[in-house]
DNA sequence: TTTGCTCGATGAGAATTTTAATCGTAGAAG
DNA sequence: CTTCTACGATTAAAATTCTCATCGAGCAAA
């Protein structure tokens, strides 16, 4: 597996490539951003682990270039802000994880092992009109803005937009969302997605969410 | 896949054999209990269906002498009680679920399934001195009380006493139990421990939930 | 043995999740 | 077209789950 690393500080791109080496990934450093985007444009590596910061051009430039070439193979944002409008840019520009330093090694490897493992298939980003989900992130965007979702209405949402355009049944929605696997006689589902429309201020127009009565639910485009 | 039900009444009887065989199971009956039992320790079958109230011997003492000899053929009781005491009995004879009388042919036809699903290695009904968990019925008894237990203290119970005599991380149970992938710098174990030490009764001699100092937790016999 | 430090125990309060009751509306029946 | 019924929407309250702060015990170092 390879990694390049866009990164100009010496002191954290030595120390991330002598840890990844040790974990017999090969990687490749480039200390500046045009030359970084160059290479990642070579289409030869599995992972992307970016700078916030760089000389020449940002890691969200490189990124929202490299997304246009590259759909699937993951980014990975070393951010020292945490501040929601920053991070906000980094998800749009389409990428997988972000993390904020001083960051553990361990736990960088946790998260580049995370997005490495699925490669066949699995996404970890969907969209539905202006919402975009993110399931390692566990974070949800509604056009520009964060939308603070708890641990099982994203899990309901998320249930909903991998199955987008696909009617779900309340019995299906019960069974992976909720692991109950008799008994169906629950009003939980309707108060989650009434939850979900609230806080994504789905109106009239924007219905991404339709009921479909007897049955379930769909999360549709309109 | 062979059942045998043991069942005085013909109209509930035939209505099962029938729906079964449709189902392609083989299915034989027994009226009367000794016969039953008798039927039973052929080792002919796959799973058995038990009238709680049969002539000659009560399904209880069935599914008790049954145990005896096939600790992983799938036992499920058909009861038109519900009270706890009474069900509590069934749990102790080793039966693995029961259904209440009037039920849905579905419903039964998706427990069975349930049942005869793993066959290979899975079982539903674990031990620790002198506590029973099974995981269909997602009850849990200590001696003779039914001890009522939340979800996820069901599910932390569930996973300690898989592993029973292996000391489990906290990494591990956190993983496990409640699906977090990163930061394990949360306390909610602990306070989950302490709940189930507290609705077990578990004092200095029974202390089935040991602490290891720095790592975690084991489910021990002492 | 004593001191200090870290980790687990415990309890209380906040947040989330679930249940339950009521209201409104779509679709069916008359 | 009107009425009825059943299903979903919505709200409030109960139960569970999680967080946080404090306390106490175990272990190591002096």
């Amino acid at each position: 597996m390879r990694i390049l690393i866009v990164e100009d500080e010496p002191g954290i791109y030595n120390f991330l490539k002598q840890g990844l080496e040790e974990e017999s990934y090969a990687v490749d450093i480039a200390e500046e951003g045009k030359k970084g985007l160059q290479l990642a444009l070579s289409g030869e590596y599995d992972l992307l682990l970016l700078d916030w910061m760089v000389p020449g051009m940002s890691g969200i430039e490189i990124c929202r270039q490299f997304r246009k070439e590259f759909k699937d193979t993951p980014v990975i944002f070393l951010t020292a802000k945490d501040t929601v409008d920053e991070t906000i840019f980094g998800l749009q520009a389409g990428a997988n994880d972000y993390i904020k330093k001083p960051f553990h090694f361990e736990e960088l490897l946790e998260r580049i092992k995370v997005q490495l493992r699925p490669k066949s298939g699995e996404h970890s980003i969907f969209k539905l009109g202006n919402i975009t989900l993110n399931t390692t992130t566990h974070q949800v965007l509604k056009a520009e803005e964060v939308i603070s979702l708890t641990q099982k209405e994203f899990a309901l949402l998320e249930y909903l937009m991998r199955n987008k355009g696909i009617v779900c049944r309340r019995s299906r929605i019960i069974e992976s969302v909720w692991d109950i696997h008799f008994e169906y006689n629950t009003g939980v589902i309707d108060v989650y997605i009434n939850a979900l429309r609230k806080k994504l201020k789905l109106g009239e127009d924007e219905n991404y969410i339709q009921t479909v009565r007897g049955v379930g639910y769909v999360a549709k485009e309109i």
